[in-house]
Formats: C-alpha cells, sequence, structure tokens
DNA sequence: GTCAAAAGTGACCAAGGGTCATTTTATGAC
DNA sequence: GTCATAAAATGACCCTTGGTCACTTTTGAC
C-alpha cells in the first residue's frame, strides 16, 4: 500500500507549514522567502510547489486554520450570553486571542492589504474562511439590538476598529491601546444599538 | 550660468513624480514598478535614480506634497469652530478629501503597512510630515473636551477608524460606507468628551 | 530484485529594485 | 565656432525572489 507515502507527504506539509507559520509571524508575509521556509523545514524549494501552487496559497491554508481554532475557543461561551455588552465582549475576547497569537493580525492586516491589489485573492480573502466575518458578528449582535440601526454596520464597526487599531499597532504609536478600542466599540454599540444610552 | 541645467533636472523630476502620482493611484505602490514611471515620463530607468535614493524615499515625498496640500485646504476652518461635533466633521471632510483624492487613502494604507516592517522607514512614517497626525487631531477637539477622557486618543479614534475603514474599502466589502464611519467618530466623541449625551 | 510512482532536488527563468560606466547635452571661456 | 568641463540621461548589468521543471532518490507492490 502506498499509505506511507501519503503519510510521508503529509507530515512534510506540516513541517513546512509549521515552518511558514513561525516566520511569518516573526518577519510577516513579503519579508518571508519561500527558500526560507524550505530551508527551516529542512527540504529544497522545489519541495515547496509540490503541496501548494503559491506562497499565497499556503498563507491562506494557514489563515483558514487559524480561524477555525479561534472560532472554536469562542463558540462554546455564545449561548450564554444575555445582553449587547455582554455579546460584544465575547467578540473583543474573541479578537484579542488574535493579536495574543504572535503578530498574526499585523500579519493579516498585511496580506490583506496585499491581497486587496489582486483580484484573485481579493475575491479568496472575501470568503468567511478566510476573514474575520462581520457576518458572523452582525449575527451574533443582531438578538439584541433595540433600534433599527443595521446589525450587518454594528457588527462591521468592530472590524473596522480591530483593523484600524492594527494599522496603529503596526506603527508602534502606542497612543491607544487594545483595552481602549474595546471600550470604544463597546460604547458605539450600546450608543447605536440600545434605546437607552447612559 | 548653470540655472537652466539645474531647472531642467528640476522639470524632470517634477515629470517623474507627476508620473508616478498617476501610477500610483492607479495600481498602488508594489505594483508600480520604476520602470513603468520612468518609461510613463520618458526617461530611462537609470534617470530615477538621480533624483530619489529609492522608490520608497519618492512615496514618501509625494506624501510630503499631499498631506501639505489637504492641510491647507484645511487650516482656514479651523477658527470659526464652535462645538466638538463640529470640530469632528471638519477632521472628516478633510479625513473625506483624501478618500476622493482618487484612490490614495488606499496607497498610503499599503504604504503605511509595508513600511511597518522596515524599521527606518516605520520610523520615517511617523514623523508628522508623513503622517495623518493623531497630535493634531488631538489639539483641535482639546478645547472641547468636557470629560477628563485624554484628548489624544479621541484624537487617534479619527485615525483607528478611517484606517478601519480603509481595510474595508479595499476589499471591497462594501458593508459601511465613509458616512457611516464618520458618524461612528462622532458619536464616539460625543459619547466620551460630552457630560451630556443624547 | 525490479520497476513504476511518489517525493525531493536545485539549476534555471523572469521580473523588479538598484548600480554605474558610458554617452549625450548644456554651458561658458577663449 | 571650438573646446573643456560638468551635469543629465542611458541601459546593460547585478542581486534577490517567486515560480518551473527535468532529473535523482526513495518507496513499496509484485
Amino acid at each position: 500500500m502506498a499509505r506511507k507515502q501519503q503519510e510521508k507527504s503529509r507530515q512534510t506539509k506540516h513541517e513546512l507549514m509549521e515552518a511558514a507559520n513561525e516566520l511569518f509571524g516573526k518577519k510577516g508575509f513579503m519579508e518571508t522567502t519561500v527558500a526560507e521556509i524550505t530551508k527551516h523545514a529542512g527540504y529544497a524549494k522545489g519541495s515547496f510547489y509540490r503541496h501548494w501552487s503559491s506562497k499565497d496559497k499556503l498563507f491562506l491554508e494557514i489563515v483558514e486554520d487559524k480561524l477555525t481554532q479561534y472560532r472554536n475557543s469562542r463558540d462554546d461561551r455564545l449561548d450564554k450570553a444575555q445582553s449587547l455588552e455582554e455579546v460584544m465582549h465575547i467578540i473583543w475576547d474573541f479578537l484579542e486571542n488574535i493579536v495574543r497569537d504572535h503578530n498574526w493580525a499585523k500579519v493579516f492586516l498585511e496580506f490583506t492589504v496585499y491581497a486587496s491589489r489582486i483580484p484573485e485573492l481579493r475575491e479568496d480573502l472575501s470568503l468567511s474562511q478566510y476573514r474575520l466575518s462581520e457576518a458572523v458578528f452582525a449575527n451574533l449582535v443582531r438578538d439584541f439590538i433595540e433600534t433599527d440601526y443595521p446589525p450587518e454596520k454594528l457588527g462591521a464597526f468592530n472590524t473596522v476598529l480591530f483593523e484600524g487599531f492594527m494599522v496603529q499597532n503596526a506603527l508602534e504609536t502606542g497612543i491607544v491601546d487594545l483595552k481602549d478600542v474595546r471600550e470604544a466599540a463597546v460604547t458605539l454599540a450600546l450608543s447605536n444599538g440600545l434605546k437607552t444610552t447612559n
């Protein structure tokens, strides 16, 4: 049987992904070369292209893995949410996880901006498995909105604030931190989504 | 006198900047090559490096020009501002100008994220002449803040929201538009900066 | 042991940023 | 007008990097 060969191939792919994961987190997407990834994992450059058709595709696969991972760590808390404020904090705990995962939020941002110039890649990136999903955020807040403010927009503001923060963070301006932005997001949600504001 | 030569040199530089301005706006920073810029202006590649030591430096010079331009169109309106809300709208008119200037806000974002990986360039970019200045925004809102919320942070949220919006815009998600984000910024400012919220 | 298929290799290609020796053009002294 | 000098402009060349592919090595079925 050819099972062992498949197994070996999967193992190699895994090793390459691990190496890439580490290097992307450390140096970013652009600054990490394919040759570095393969060398770090102990292979030759050519081997890379037996597993992915491009550096972009590898990145997308890593993103998919990571988002699945992040989402799994969040899902079980959703049922318990009792208020808009609570939901917002669940969302921001989730976002905080991403920032804590080395510098991956920064790497996401880097790749997002890069991908936005490449039509095919931009389409890929707007698929939910590759993206902080505004739709998911919208669904989370929908049940708690008392006004007629569109839940899609309320959901999207989380992404807007988060990604805006990531730009600040990338430049290391140090003026606002994640906590400030979380508070702002909550303020905004309560202010637009609830009838009584305090 | 060698005046005419200097004049010619300045003219060439100007033509190269015009070409670059157009191409960057159309294709972005990364996708525009030095050879394209020089060809578009009618010169050979080598001529580029008589005027800038790198593609990055040319970009910084264009940014500086543009920001000066944007700022000039704003300065004369500042005196008239009577309330926090009014100041916020002046800030967002200013930001709207940048978006209207072809796709330059997107190009700024692209360059910002790119620069954040290159230490020397990141330092350049945090200089005020190259940057949407949080400090300036902070000064604008300072006089109208009634609470003890730090004006630096209130100012910075404008940049955060604006740049976060630019990421959405780059991906063409279409969920929020500039008007939504402006409103959010105003809501946030009034909510944090004024004693009475409505 | 043989041999086909899979895994792995690295020389090679093209594109792009940047360099520099060389050529072209402008200037001013005579 | 001519010549020397300096500035402006050129494009062949270098290096790096993503991607290709003909070749070598390893694996496992028989």
